[in-house]
DNA sequence: GCAAATGACGTTATGCTATAACATTTCATT
DNA sequence: AATGAAATGTTATAGCATAACGTCATTTGC
């Protein structure tokens, strides 16, 4: 079981470690029942564990699935965008400088001050397609 | 009560009359609970109805928020963006061909197939900023 | 005409997703 | 030790969405 990130709580790591080790998205109760075995019982732990991941942003939340994955980057950029295959399952996260400056110029010609973006393509992957 | 578009049958028409007249995003559980005087009685109905809705893309789904919102244009052939205020929960949908363009890009260079686009974001509006 | 196919409808039941509320524990800092 | 902040454990509940059944009306093709 890996230390993956330092300053982690017991149940935080353990969400982590298992989001790692799927490398695809898992909904909170998958989780849930996956540690069940290391003693987690309620879904609250689960969720808790999860927001306090997202806030570091080492884990992504995937709106259009309702489910959860690890962040493939080191650095953390908050905006990522997702390419979800519809097929296969897997998930792609992207970094998008490009769609980054379209957000900020949509947003500032409408005086919008932006907090967070949800972007999320579906679609089918190169393997897929 | 208008009969907004053709074709529609009675349970669509009640959901879009409800989603236009309110002109902000509600659960389907909101427009069950709306239209309970109406005759509807269960959630499946008005689920049903909005599958319809946004298959014709009369009304939009808005994943982060869990709710659907009338579209605002008469046309709708792109995807469309939507502006969230967190404060006074006004939702702006625009129309931004350059992120289409961005997204086009972004897809082409993963060798990635688009069906569809889910683009949300979050923050405060022009009068809530 | 008439059978088959289609699509909407109604209803009950169920499953999945997420949080409220409250008591308790842990742990760093003072 | 005392304090305060954050994490935990637990039960209960709220909110979102669909499965599975049967019925009815309309269209399509023979």
């Amino acid at each position: 079981m890996g230390a993956l990130a330092e300053g982690l709580t017991r149940n935080q790591a353990l969400v982590l470690d298992r989001l790692v080790a799927a490398g695809t998205p898992l909904s909170a109760y998958a989780i849930l029942d996956a540690l069940r075995p290391s003693g987690l019982k309620a879904p609250l732990q689960v969720y808790r564990a999860l927001d306090r991941l997202v806030d570091r942003g080492l884990v992504h939340r995937l709106e259009s699935l309702n489910a959860f994955i690890a962040c493939c980057h080191d650095q953390h950029d908050r905006t990522a965008v997702f390419l979800i295959c519809q097929r296969c399952g897997a998930v792609d996260e992207e970094d998008a400088p490009t769609l980054q400056g379209a957000i900020a110029d949509l947003a500032r010609a409408s005086n919008f001050a932006v907090d967070s973006v949800v972007l999320e393509i579906k679609g089918l992957c190169r393997g897929c397609r």
